[in-house]
DNA sequence: TCCCAGAAGGTTTTT
DNA sequence: CCTTCTGGGA
């Protein structure tokens, strides 16, 4: 397929890469409008953006130089739509197209124009970014802010902010005023004194992320140029996972957008808000729609579930908004039987045994891998995998805790990792056969790091000789996989020296905090080295590290975004949903998480020894309601 | 050092 | 809800 720098003419523009989209979705897609896009699980999301991005760069409906603006949550999410849009479209139309975390996006802010704040709010140009938590706030409240002036307060007002709020409420609550609170409340003023100490107090600056996003909101609610600069720069702006907006992220959007000509399309799905603890706001859709004006505009397919699923889909959605219309399956059943069943079994180890029997006989009847499966717990993924992992392994089915360590890195985040990536594809160019795709790959991604023009052809063949010339080497330092954890520290450095780490650390500002960059290395490391020990060849160990071979294992936040053959939930209980009566629409949202990852069969399984169920009795009358039922195993 | 009572954690993104 | 941590007192 072509991909033309020209202008494409609206009327004759059509999606690329899909067979259909739905008449709500083309809409959107070709909308002039403020939209607010509710779409259930397998609607195409991500993909809907990815075309309206298209559409917009290729007609000249964002006409240059003007650009797009996406911002998403995860940084995989973000890159993820970004690699679509650049499959759609010319490098010349991809090139104004910016996906960026929201973090990434406030921090650029305060990068850029911080030093044009007010002296009381303006950070260190060196700041540092801090990750708080509780015990700190804890800590801050009894110590530095404990005797508060007479005029604002006594002891007992700061020792009544609840820690638990004091963050969100007081620190992050509201917009920060340009210059400070002239009567402050006992807890606004615990806030400032936070503030103050955090940008000003010692020789370094701390910030979170959130509050750059409070300092970038006074940045542009203070500095008009800078707003305007914006607003012409960016045509259009998406945003991702609406439904986990948080009131820091909404505020600053409505500073910098609203009132503008910029197009806001705001994409997302409120039966799937998982995230209230982290500052959602309740209700992101209908403030969007009202501030914007938006039309909402609902999609109605599902290209993920079989029709049978949808069904029980459906009944769960309902749970969780009376209002949901039933979705249309576009994706066929190619499962025989129940696709949905709870299975009880005596005790976790029976369970185990008879969950790998289940997912051996499903791998043959229907052809699968162990990735095609995905074991899904409520929490405490450690727990679970000591029972499952050696069921699993012993029969020759690797089992794969996603959220476990690996030195200091969570075995999921080191994959997402840059400096992972750019290793896997190198051993594999130099270790394994048939290692074609990955040299473009390389040279691409190598490339890029030593700002190479991709047009630039008398460069690019001086550089691929050069990794032609370091991949032999390899190739023959290392014949076999390392036998050692020094092996595998040494050969991690080996191809370090060749990338460049200063290239690495220059490209990926987060390498250059703190010692995360060491981080991943050694966890990089280490996790080779697990991985080769058992294996035969490079080839299976790379694939070990990547876990091409083995059924993972993770919590539902971590499955949010992904898609599997069959969810097995391990554990349907009151124990996992401790939580269930604290908060029942964000516990039943999480259930609807977990069912809807899966494309063809969702089994629930359940152990009287891990609790009773009877505090989520709600749950088990959706899925009977919906025909769902009980067998006992053994 | 041990014991007991009460508190806290669990699900977590981000350069 | 259940498990683990913390701190006070013996």
């Amino acid at each position: 397929m072509a991909l033309l720098a020209r202008r494409v003419r609206s009327e004759d523009w059509q999606p690329i890469g899909v067979d259909e989209l739905e008449a709500n979705a083309m809409k959107v897609v070709r909308s002039a409008h403020n939209r607010s896009v509710i779409a259930g699980p397998g609607a195409g999301k991500t993909e809907l953006l990815a075309q309206r991005a298209s559409f917009l760069l290729q007609t000249g409906a964002a006409p240059p130089p003007r650009r797009i603006l996406a911002t998403s949550f995860k940084s995989d999410a973000a890159r993820n739509l970004a690699a679509r849009v650049w499959q759609r479209c010319h490098r010349n139309h991809a090139l104004r197209f910016d996906s960026l975390t929201f973090d990434a996006f406030a921090k650029g802010l305060v990068d850029r124009f911080g030093q044009a704040l007010p002296k009381r709010w303006r950070p260190r140009p060196n700041y540092e970014l801090m990750f708080p938590n509780d015990p700190m706030f804890r800590g801050f409240l009894e110590q530095e802010a404990s005797s508060p002036p007479k005029s604002v307060g006594t002891e007992h007002d700061i020792r009544a902010i609840r820690v638990k709020s004091f963050e969100r409420r007081h620190l992050l609550g509201a917009r920060l005023p340009e210059a400070g609170w002239s009567k402050p409340t006992p807890a606004q003023w615990a806030a400032d004194l936070f503030w103050q100490t955090s940008l000003h107090k010692g020789k370094q600056t701390f910030l979170s992320f959130p509050m750059l996003g409070r300092l970038a909101e006074l940045i542009l609610r203070l500095n008009p140029m800078a707003t305007e600069a914006l607003r012409l720069t960016y045509s259009h702006l998406f945003m991702d996972e609406f439904q986990d907006t948080t009131q820091v992220q909404y505020d600053l959007v409505r500073t910098i957008f609203l009132g503008s000509d910029t197009v806001v399309t705001a994409v997302g799905d409120n039966k799937q808000q998982i995230m209230r603890w982290a500052m959602a706001m309740d209700n992101p859709f209908a403030a969007f729609n009202a501030d914007f004006d938006a039309i909402q505009t609902p999609l109605y397919n599902n290209y993920r579930s079989s029709p049978d699923l949808v069904r029980i889909q459906h009944m769960l959605a309902k749970a969780l908004d009376d209002r949901a219309v039933e979705p249309v399956s576009k994706a066929a059943a190619t499962v025989s039987g129940k696709s949905c069943a709870i299975f009880d079994f005596s005790s976790p180890e029976v369970e185990a045994k008879k969950l790998v029997g289940l997912v051996q006989s499903e791998m043959k009847t229907h052809d699968l891998s162990p990735r095609d499966f995905v074991l899904l717990v409520r929490q405490r993924a450690v727990d679970y995998a000591e029972v499952l992992e050696p069921a699993f392994r012993k029969a020759g089915i690797p089992l794969r805790n996603e959220a476990g360590l690996v030195g200091e890195v969570m075995l999921q985040d080191l994959l997402a990792e840059e400096a992972s990536e750019l290793l896997v594809s190198i051993l594999r160019l130099a270790m394994t056969s048939r290692a074609g795709r990955h040299w473009s790959e390389c040279q691409h991604m190598l490339g890029l790091l030593r700002g190479i023009h991709p047009e630039d052809d008398a460069a690019q063949a001086k550089f691929a000789k050069l990794l032609d010339t370091f991949v032999c080497q390899l190739t023959k330092t290392y014949e076999e996989p390392p036998e050692s954890p020094e092996e595998a520290r040494e050969l991690v450095g080996d191809v370090l020296d060749f990338v460049g780490r200063d290239r690495l650390i220059a490209v990926h500002p987060a390498y250059a905090q703190g010692d995360w960059f060491d981080k991943v290395i050694e966890a990089a490391s280490l996790h080779l080295y697990a991985s080769s020990e058992d294996a035969a060849s490079w080839s299976e160990a790379l694939d070990t590290y990547e876990g091409l071979q083995a059924v993972p294992l993770m919590t539902i936040h971590k499955s949010k975004g992904l898609e599997y053959h069959t969810v097995i939930f391990v554990g349907l209980d009151d124990g996992a949903w401790w939580s269930f009566d604290a908060d029942q629409i964000e516990a039943t949202a999480g259930f609807f998480v977990a069912f809807t990852r899966a494309k063809q069969r969702v089994i629930f399984t359940y152990c009287p020894s891990r609790g009773g169920r009877t505090k989520i009795a709600t749950l088990y009358q959706l899925l009977e309601k919906a025909g769902v039922t009980i067998k006992q195993v053994a």
